[in-house]
DNA sequence: ATGAAAGCGCTAACAC
DNA sequence: GTGTTAGCGCTTTCAT
């Protein structure tokens, strides 16, 4: 009459029981303590095998201090290079034993007041912040927290890693002149990134001696204002032989507004984007570009985030992780 | 010397006392159970609010009998149909009062023997999965289950969301047929929702009376596959007018060969792909294709899954949902 | 309609 | 090294 428990899962107490030890001494071998003896531990590992024993993470989260989770806060899973960068945080924060729950702001809109309380209210760790740190409570910013890609805000007490944006601008400026463009165009936009991105595009025309104009601030960083832009740039510096493009589908604007003027892309103009998105690629636009390997951000970002968890009063850091060009059949020398 | 607690974060108990009722009273205004007065839902409204109460996840998990929580298992991030997928899920969980945790297979790899392990740990409700049903431990098969996508293996007690494959190929045959293509090569690949868009397109130009070559079976489902099976079809069946490949990626490989070959598309041979993806609109290879509406997908199957989760011993459901052929540049009328 | 009390399954001091 | 004893913050009978 005791037993009859099949349908239940099982707890540590069946654990304990099975393999004639303690709760407590269970629960040590499940966090893997070093001071325990070889036979016992071996006991209770056959035990727990046996059983098919998972430990409930909501028992475990309610008595211990940590959760085990990391709160990702994303403000839009379309941007292809999250998904790259949710790789990078779940290879370091898999090895250190936390897992991750991923929050988008969509999800927030429509019943909480804040992207990140439902995280809270699980008792994430940290957090990871893909989004504007303005747009977070006051709460959220009492737990470690690590910012990830340009934002608008520089927070206090915050890690931010991000792919250098000016660097990359530079790098595509560097690029074109090299190739002998005098007279660069740039559209820009009004995010974070792309005001670095027009920041390192304007010193490095000048660095360069070259002819840097713009168009785009304030506005939208998608195709209609890359394809707006060409047009307006063209029609007032029809000397333009190059034009560098704050994202990739921007770029895709561009280049068919060149369509549209009778511009060969690249023999009149070269065309360069920025992200290295998937319609850059050989195949299809075969667009010089700039790649920002998600994946390492992800890896420094985790890193940085596992060590203000350890140690809350670090130093916040600014990692600004090195772009690399790619280039592509989108640009060429310039005409002589 | 009693208080001195405003570092912590309240609890169910502060609230009580700020509002002057019990612990059981606050919990049922939480859980906004109807049978409470409202003068005092009000007090504890206002408590909560003063306090800047959250409620603590983990415990009520412990304590109570649902998580609010619903796993969704992924194989491959990278799968954009998935994301919006995603949303779909959200905008009917999130009414629901359900939060989603979302793991994928990478994950798993590295530390756990099933991708839901960690998932079941959370004690999640009921789980979305969208990958092979038969990677998943038999404990998580114990809980209410959704299969969205085309999968191998079709199991007992869950309900199967997708796009209807056959019925999307059919549409693509259909649209060939129409335009006068009696000689169409088919490019297919190892994966469930190949093979399904392989009947449909078999049965299909056998129902209008064309002549349907396929190549690629067993082969992965990629561009490069697209590219050599192009070749393939071309040079064995060189009456061939259009091609449909099983994705968008493979189509981009089609056209590649085709170009190769000096075929103009669609003068020559008109090409189509599935799957609508961003490498398939106007501005890129302005790509005749199939879309899955993917955010249905979401909301139908999370409505499947709700309604399981009430009732698990209800008969389980296969929703082929309709999906929709997009006709762009690739493909037109068959040279006389 | 509301309160008291008993856990949920686990971790964390603390003893031994 | 290992067992004992308290809770973690909440939900849930069960009284009232």
């Amino acid at each position: 009459m005791t037993a009859q428990k099949s349908t239940k899962r099982p707890t540590i107490y069946e654990v304990a029981a099975l393999a004639g030890v303690s709760k407590s001494l269970v629960s040590l071998v499940l966090r893997d303590s070093p001071q325990v003896s070889p036979a016992r531990r071996e006991a209770v590992l056959t035990a727990i095998k046996k059983l098919n024993y998972e430990p409930n993470a909501a028992a475990s989260n309610l008595a211990g201090k940590s959760s085990g989770l990391i709160g990702v806060v994303i403000d839009d899973y379309s941007n292809t290079w999250f998904i790259e960068t949710l790789k990078g945080l779940r290879e370091i924060f898999d090895e250190a034993g936390y897992h991750l729950a991923v929050s988008d702001l969509h999800e927030v809109r429509s019943r909480h007041s804040d992207a990140a309380s439902a995280l809270l209210a699980m008792k994430v760790d940290g957090l990871v912040v893909a989004a504007e740190p303005s747009n977070l409570s006051d709460r959220s910013k009492e737990i470690p927290y690590v910012i990830i890609g340009s934002r608008q805000t520089r927070p206090q007490r915050a890690d931010v890693v991000t792919g250098s944006d000016e660097l990359g601008a530079e790098l595509v400026v560097d690029h074109l002149a090299d190739l002998g463009h005098k007279y660069i165009g740039h559209i820009t936009g009004r995010d974070g990134a792309a005001h670095k991105r027009l920041d390192g595009f304007l010193s490095q025309t000048k660095a360069r001696g070259c002819h840097g104009y713009f168009a785009g601030e304030g506005r939208a960083t998608d195709e209609e204002t890359g394809y707006d832009c060409t047009l307006e740039l063209m029609k007032v510096h029809p000397e333009i032989t190059a034009i560098f493009a704050a994202n990739d589908f921007m770029a895709a604007g561009a280049i068919a507004a060149l369509k549209k003027l009778k511009k060969r892309v690249p023999q009149d103009v070269s065309v360069a984007g920025y992200d290295d998105t998937v319609i850059a690629g050989p195949k299809f636009l075969d667009l010089t570009t700039v790649s920002d390997s998600g994946a390492e951000i992800g890896r420094q970002a985790a890193k940085l985030l596992l060590r203000r968890i350890k140690a809350a009063q670090t130093a916040p850091h600014d990692l600004d992780l090195v772009p690399t060009l790619i280039a592509r059949g989108s640009t060429s020398k310039v005409k002589k």
